[in-house]
DNA sequence: GTCTATAGGTGGATAGAC
DNA sequence: GTCTATCCACCTATAGAC
């Protein structure tokens, strides 16, 4: 693995920073001072930070669908996908952070424009895939769902969100856990 | 009712802007833009905006515990009760806005101390109503709760919290009535 | 690509007059 | 209690040398 392109390093630590703080808790001064280069050398990667939040979206909504699609090609049943699916939320709150576009929503007045548009993509996509795995399970017998599935799969997002929020907030992963494994239960067919 | 006080005045407008843009996300001069005074009396005021956001933040939750009280007082049945309490959430959207913590609870790591301390304690007081009204509901065998009820009452606040934050995002009411309904159905015992 | 230097604006906060 | 005036730190962003 050769060493990351500048341009790649930089969204690490912008996406880091924009996990932990929000969009509007960092500057490029914390990325340079971070990456020890200057901020102007950050404007020539990314002229303004508007651009920065665009394609830090644009890549983090790449990474999330690729790792959905390594679901789907890996894992057998929809309770199996759906256990994963929540996995990659555990995993991100390990590391101390929230969903990017969990934090993002929270801010979304004040972002420009362009991100406002790329937060609601990651949302619907999510809940499209999410959406897909329950009409697959309740077509096998395998999950049991209120309502439709589109609504049930809004619900399960938003509440993983909500979760992750609140779990952050007591510094405790264990909560995420447990309120992510009954809602799975809630899910499977008796 | 005589005009608020200028403090309360000042808070009011800063409540609404921290419900809708985050308290990173506003400023002195907003509030004194807004109320057509300099931001040195805001500074006369409020001595720092930490100072501000922590006396934001103890009204916030005061006047959530009198909401909650009065849900108590005039409502009849753990059913009734948690519709109710929905409703307060509901309200709040129906503004526009977000609510108060579960805004912060996003901008936590770069809040005073006393202002994460106080985001908790809200979060904990509302999970402790919560548990028990479903404490009650499930000894009356009007309600069903799966695992403790202190666990089901972290969910369902969680849970309700990432219901607004996504509904927000889609700048739809509907998406939160839908997902809270769903919510309190699988409460109700059948 | 990366630097120095700086512009132009806004942030929270304070001194002191009225 | 409210004002004017001001401070200093920080923000995003740009010009121009290397």
């Amino acid at each position: 693995m050769a060493t990351p392109a500048t341009a790649d390093r930089i969204l690490n630590i912008a996406e880091r920073l924009a996990q932990t703080q929000g969009f509007n808790g960092f500057s490029y001064a914390d990325i340079a001072k971070e990456l020890r280069i200057t901020k102007a050398t950050l404007h020539y990667h990314f002229p303004s930070k508007a651009e920065l939040g665009r394609r830090l979206l644009e890549r983090y909504h790449r990474s999330f669908v690729a790792a959905l699609q390594d679901i789907d090609r890996t894992a057998d049943g929809a309770a199996v996908k759906l256990e994963r699916y929540v996995a990659l939320y555990a995993a991100v709150l390990a590391k101390h952070r929230m969903c990017l576009c969990g934090m993002l929503a929270a801010e979304l007045t004040t972002l420009p424009k362009p991100m406002r548009e790329g937060v609601r993509a990651f949302f619907l996509a999510n809940e499209a895939w999410v959406a897909r795995v329950l009409d697959d399970g309740v077509r096998q017998g395998i999950l049991r769902v209120t309502g439709s599935t589109p609504a049930a799969a809004a619900r399960l997002v938003a509440s993983l969100e909500g979760a992750m929020i609140l779990a952050r907030s007591f510094g405790d992963v264990g909560r995420f856990e447990a309120a992510s494994h009954a809602m799975l239960a809630e899910l499977v067919a008796t």
